[in-house]
DNA sequence: ATTGACATACCAACTGGTCGGTATTATAAA
DNA sequence: TTTATAATACCGACCAGTTGGTATGTCAAT
């Protein structure tokens, strides 16, 4: 399966944009400096084959860079990992999750656009890597404090996005009592993560969609009398 | 890091019941036979390690037993990452999460103790691996459909189990209006999963335990009028 | 002349997997 | 019951290939 998967990625590299469309590109036609071409290659080969499986030679043949541009930019592979996190990352959640929640006047309808347009906007292919995040706390959060650290400064910062919007509605009195904003906010991301591994083991659209009403049944619930 | 981890597991193999307490061990004293040793050492180093990073060498050495003997019971590593899924994780699910939900009478609220029951008995240890289902969908699900189907037939066991116990209640009229079943049975695993990932990630069991509450309130939430 | 930014060749360690051989057990003939 | 045969269970040295990592060299810019 490894060999199914370095032929995926081994296509000539001097072919940029080809039938690779799931991936992530770079915005615009901005060339890539060779170290942002080596942080690009790893965060993508990471996604797919996870940090441990990754292989930096693949990264390199990807990127089309040697491995000497590798080892003087990064010490080792280890922190070519952490950089992947803090650079790539953590960019990518902050910008889809984040960001777009930060000054919303009704910050649960946002919440809910998100998860909708996130669920609805999704290709089978787009889902059947799971969550680069996700993946790789499941995959490095038990073996490496490095990265438990990191991935978990991520979380924090989605944690408090997600709670301050709750918070924002409860001070507005338009959520039931009972609730916590805290607890809420933990739910919601874990759900979401959730509910995306379940679209990727299953390889069906519509199990995240269920998922994803579910999650936004729940936030409808928790707000006073809000029509389904 | 992949030595520390070598590290952890190459203690002396020929002393079993040592402070290695976290380790789920076969019931009873019985001495499993070599299949089973193999077996239960693959899933061991599997869910610490994931299926790619596992070594083979590190899991014979840890089951005591010669290459030999794992290539006579195993054709490859792959057919061993199967019987893993088949034989020891389809097992545990089965026991801790489908078979309790049965034949309960009031099954919502034998989900809501299950939850509970799992949160508060955790240790900071158990969860720090996360789920041997979820990091096994994560990591192979995307590379190996044999893999994925394997986990997925897992999965939907769990969706149906606790799909028929949202029925029961459903069809006794304690289910508010607009519920799908199948729809929160699907949210109700992910949300779980997810909450797993968010004490595992943070090394936090509060941050398990407001998640998990947070999902027992959805689950009140759709019955009708229930307190709290 | 020195430094930064790479490239290339190479290394020991480890990977999954193979293979010839052996001890143990089951079967069955004498 | 003893003995011959065959199958199973297992061992451990060995293999080719790959891994992350390093040492040395090149070359343009300062």
């Amino acid at each position: 399966m490894s060999k199914q998967n370095s032929d995926k990625l081994s296509t000539n590299s001097s072919s940029p944009g080809d039938d690779e469309v799931y991936w992530w590109k770079p915005l615009g036609d901005i060339e890539l400096d060779t170290r942002a071409k080596i942080l690009f290659a790893a965060y993508k080969e990471i996604h797919i084959n996870g940090f441990q499986a990754a292989s930096l030679n693949t990264i390199l043949a990807h990127a089309g860079v040697s491995k000497g541009a590798l080892y003087h930019h990064f010490p080792n592979k280890t922190e070519l990992g952490y950089a992947v996190i803090e650079e790539v990352i953590a960019d990518r959640i902050e910008r889809s999750f984040i960001e777009p929640l930060k000054y919303a006047d009704a910050p649960i309808q946002s919440l809910i656009d998100l998860i909708q347009q996130a669920g609805s906007s999704f290709t089978l292919k787009d889902i059947q890597l799971g969550c680069p995040l996700g993946n790789l706390a499941q995959e490095m959060a038990p073996i490496d404090e490095g990265f438990r650290i990191r991935l978990n400064r991520i979380y924090g910062f989605w944690h408090t996005a997600i709670e301050q919007a709750i918070l924002k509605e409860q001070q507005n009195g338009r959520i039931i009592d009972g609730v916590r904003v805290d607890q809420v906010a933990v739910m919601v991301v874990a759900t979401m993560e959730g509910c995306l591994t379940a679209g990727m083991i299953s390889q069906d659209l519509n199990k995240l969609l269920f998922c994803g009403e579910g999650l936004i049944q729940y936030l409808h619930l928790i707000q006073k009398s809000q029509p389904e």
